[in-house]
DNA sequence: CCGCTCATGTAACTGGTTACATGATTTA
DNA sequence: TAAATCATGTAACCAGTTACATGAGCGG
């Protein structure tokens, strides 16, 4: 059995609205097709692990954001969920405005986290360090920029919008450790 | 009674890794130091919430990559700590290169998984919503570039090198809203 | 001496991961 | 029909947060 819902509990979480998102925007599916988007999608802040959303969306049912529509599958039942009223309020209510300020604060950058220490290794070492991190957001972004070119075609212009994103982010880093590069070498 | 440490359980946190760092770059130092630079600083991603910061010294130096020395005060004792010759290694592993490739993935960013979703509120609040986020972005840069001229006159270095990627990073989001802000309005 | 801030912790909780188990479906 | 893959789940664990408790030091 699963618990209660999210209901007044608390207010939903980061995952849970943005699960909340896929579903409205997939139209009525299963479990795994929102599984899968977040195990296709390049960051890797969420891993889309079963054990975090089968029970997410039970959850999500349970305070009455997504209805159920459970058909027999073998000896199995397969759900299917879609979002609500109330759950289409309550992703609106998320989405903004008013936006919170905590999300325009600088996000987890693990390349930076290292940055920050980089004295520990040899001098020799330090440009090896941004060159690798170089060619690593470089390797990053190819394959983003041909599935940008693809999505920029399609009409659904949110979902292009918003991945255009990563590709400025990774290029934001990519422009810094230019900088960066610069900065040591003149040294 | 502390935990063992995290010696051949698993390979350390990156919040292991940070804080190791941390005490490494401050010498020898109190809890209380660690968590303060965790406090102060502008990203959000951890806490530095007491629960967390003062069991982890304690882990890390059973582990053996902090030497711990007591000093009495009042009833209760303080600890410094300091990085021993295991941690600086770790450390310096940690920091690498080899960078796993993961450290270039897209970060978390709370203003693009909204975006995604942009299109549940209705299409005068969008543009809104852009400006909002814009003008947030702002107010978190303005504080950042004033810190970063201080850096950036100290001898320091790879300080001031890793916090110019909070500058460029939040300028890349910048980039990206004008480019999302300029679509919107074409359409 | 009172109240405020500095400083050190702990206990309970929780959201999400890892690892596993198993049924259904497709492919060789 | 065997192997691989698609799909649905659960149980145990765990790193980090929240909330609380309390001692030390200092300014009025």
């Amino acid at each position: 059995m699963s618990r209660r819902g999210i209901g007044q509990r608390r207010r939903p979480t980061e995952l849970e609205c943005c699960v909340l998102g896929i579903v409205w925007e997939k139209g009525p599916c299963s479990a795994y097709v929102v599984r899968k988007e977040f195990l296709d999608s390049a960051s890797s802040y969420w891993s889309g692990s079963a054990g975090a959303i089968y029970p997410l969306l039970d959850r999500l049912a349970d305070g009455g954001y997504l209805r159920v529509e459970e058909h027999p599958w073998g000896t199995r039942t397969r759900k299917e969920f879609r979002v609500s009223a109330k759950g289409r309020r309550a992703l609106a209510r998320w989405v903004g405005p008013p936006l919170e300020p905590w999300t325009a604060a600088p996000a987890f950058d693990p390349i930076r986290t290292r940055m920050y220490f980089l004295e520990v290794i040899p001098r020799e070492e330090r440009l090896r360090f941004v060159d690798e991190a170089m060619e690593n957001l470089r390797s990053q972004i190819a394959p983003l920029r041909v599935e940008q070119r693809v999505l920029d075609r399609e009409p659904s212009s949110a979902r292009a919008l918003a991945s255009l994103g990563t590709i400025h982010e990774l290029e934001g880093r990519l422009r810094w450790l230019r900088v960066v590069r610069e900065r040591m070498k003149r040294k």
